[in-house]
DNA sequence: CGTGCCATTGACCATTATCAAACGACGTGG
DNA sequence: CCACGTCGTTTGATAATGGTCAATGGCACG
């Protein structure tokens, strides 16, 4: 159950913005807003959605698990949904979700979601949206795995990164290289040799900070494309 | 324009089960059933989405060209919409959309469909469950690339191929060599190779007919998951 | 009976994974 | 304060996988 200060805060997310007061209320009046620590994993591939997640602060991510190795799909930024699919098509989950840092996530019942889906305009337009929205993540990433290496997806990784503060000469990657490398869809090793080599194109290594000095120069070697490595398009 | 007999046929489809009569009259009034040869370019990459279009016979394939080489990113198979989720967020096309055999295809204009979208639930929930599904099966193919080799891909296209007729020992390639390679996500000459492979996994290879002798033997070898070759789960 | 198209094969190189070892930062306990 | 773990990272050696280039083979079609 939501406090009335947290329903106000999630009440103007832009997620909910257009529809109606009442349906809105209803969606929420069974809806849990919970904080969790880094690392604790809120989704598990395979199981049934009962929870429709929306990551209100903190980071997470979308991963699989295969054969013991753990493979990153997608990070996680508020304030958007996750695995909206699944509740949608009342379907197992095909990735698990953990935080990466403290994070609060809003839950919503699942058969509430569909309700309101089937009852409010509004609603399922806004689902809609982040559903479409989400389709042309996983494409862009899947033609990136298509047509690039994995250098070349790390330099374009640190470029979108860098792309994403206003004054971007340095990225800061928020976890260990072990991880970056699982979502850049590589091993530790060859992330660690792939540093290295971007140091000969524009980039400086300084642990965890990743400072760009010639960004023509990265940009001359990733070759960004606008159909995959712009958010937003 | 929609002569009778094929507004009646259109309407029966069950991508427009449920949808109010006035509203779907309203949807099809300006839409188009176009005829095209195997082999012609239906949508560009980067460019604007004017329709919706949806393969009601025939075979089509969404790709996408990087450096001058092709990407097979989907098939289509009828009846389905393609890259609605361009149409729905009113963004530029990520991928390019071919015919590979004979096809007919429903046009319809996408404005009309943004329209009908904001004003029938009935139709929203229909485009969320077609958006759902999309991004579901993109995730599949994207956790196919990251876990396992082209061999492996390759032997689990054959399994879910042949999963698909319903007495299922052999499965006809519906295109040339290097095509399925750039849908299985290698090049023609590795392809070659990896069929070559596959004949110690209980395969055959009879031109364009993959026979499969021993499917236990080669799903030992392919060891399929429910969670991504699966087209309904 | 060519000629062109597709598929296969071989040789070679590039990329990536794997296994093993060493390194460095950091904190704990002697 | 130093020795000694641990953990994450880097480096090296080697193997597997995949891509590229070139040559060959088969087959259909004119």
């Amino acid at each position: 159950m939501l406090r009335s200060d947290q329903l106000k805060q999630v009440t103007n997310l832009p997620l909910f913005s257009g529809i109606a007061e009442e349906a809105l209320a209803d969606l929420l009046d069974a809806a849990l807003l919970q904080q969790f620590p880094a690392g604790v994993v809120l989704i598990y591939e395979g199981h049934h959605p009962d929870f429709l997640h929306i990551l209100i602060d903190g980071l997470a991510e979308v991963f699989t698990e295969q054969d013991g190795e753990e493979w990153g799909i997608s990070l996680v930024d508020p304030v958007t949904t996750f695995i909206l699919a699944a509740v949608v098509s009342d379907q197992p989950y095909l990735n698990s979700v953990r935080t990466l840092s403290d994070s609060s996530v809003l839950l919503i019942p699942a058969q509430r979601v569909r309700d309101m889906f089937d009852r409010d305009v509004a609603f399922a337009r806004v689902v809609a949206r982040e559903l479409a929205f989400a389709y042309r993540s996983s494409i862009k990433k899947l033609k990136g795995y298509m047509a690039r290496s994995a250098v070349e997806r790390l330099a374009n990784w640190i470029l979108t990164e860098a792309n994403k503060g206003p004054a971007a000469e340095a990225v800061v990657i928020p976890f260990d290289r072990g991880k970056l490398a699982s979502h850049i869809g590589t091993t530790r090793e060859n992330l660690s040799r792939n540093l290295a080599q971007l140091t000969e194109h524009g980039v400086r290594i300084r642990g965890r900070e990743i400072v760009i000095d010639n960004k023509k120069s990265l940009e001359t070697f990733a070759r960004p494309q606008r159909l995959i490595d712009d958010p937003d398009s």
